[in-house]
DNA sequence: TAACATAAGTGGTTAATAGTGGGTTAAAAT
DNA sequence: ATTTTAACCCACTATTAACCACTTATGTTA
């Protein structure tokens, strides 16, 4: 089943003193009904956030749901992608709170670039952004392996 | 069937004189009616300790009942994570006490670390979490076998 | 094209909630 | 009966979320 999300366009926008962000509107428009004001934020395998609106991430928790904590691997898995997901609403402005943990790891300052790639959206410090996309790096081989089963 | 539960985040607190911890706003929020302050905590496979919404916890049972205890693994399993498991209640403010045995296994101190991995909860001495975090130990074969057949 | 109207982005203040500490009473154990 | 433990209550502080207000941009209409 296909996604109901098409996130495109890129942004550049500020980060304020209390660490919110605002969503750009022709992104926030796209949030249904049911989805109002309320998704979820996460580590991106780069250097960014990753922000999935709450239906499109119930898709892929039901497919982590499969995994039996009695394995080790899957145990780290789940972890280490749950523990940096923060469910989310913004306010009335449009805006959200950005985590303590994720300004830390996506290094934002001031500044911040936020990118529409169909199903989520990508909040990157725009100086990361440009070398990232300068390189050629290669995927983590252990997301290479998760991916032929869980479908983030 | 799948769980209603969907916890996600970390949280880092302070355990205080009387071993009492208090369980995240977020997390708290998602505990039903019927759950209503009551949770099953226990020992995780790693150096932490699960908590487990009561009505989660009669799922869990029912799987682990068909382990037989024939099996070496099965016996040791059941042993060690269903002999610690203590019934507990949340207070008006949102805390519960972590039993003794509890804050030895994990070796908590002073900070606590609380992760919410989907059906369950987890709490961790800080340092300990690190450590694990950046280990790459192997699968125990044993679990691995265990996974395929029971889903926790 | 100028003036106006509406929407979008940004900043700050206030009110509510969450986290923490300690004390008192009731229950349990020795 | 005495000591210990656990539940309950009250209170303080820090953080968060809701609210209000202003500025800039965009778009529309005379």
């Amino acid at each position: 089943m296909s996604s109901q999300y098409t996130f495109t366009g890129q942004f550049t926008f500020s980060i304020d003193s209390k660490n919110r962000i605002n969503i750009p509107a022709p992104l926030r428009k796209q949030f249904s009904v049911k989805d109002k004001k309320t998704f979820i934020i996460t580590r991106g395998i780069d250097q960014c956030a990753w922000i999935y609106p709450i239906n499109e991430w119930e898709i892929i928790q039901t497919e982590l749901k499969q995994l039996s904590s009695l394995s080790k691997t899957n145990r780290v898995f789940l972890r280490n992608h749950l523990r940096h997901a923060n469910i989310i609403k913004f306010d009335s402005q449009g805006r959200f709170v950005l985590p303590q943990s994720l300004v830390e790891y996506t290094t934002i300052k001031k500044d911040v670039t936020i990118i529409g790639v169909l199903n989520k959206i990508e909040i990157w410090n725009p100086n990361l952004l440009r070398k990232v996309d300068q390189s050629d790096e290669v995927d983590d081989q252990s997301y290479e392996q998760l991916s032929e089963r869980v479908n983030i």
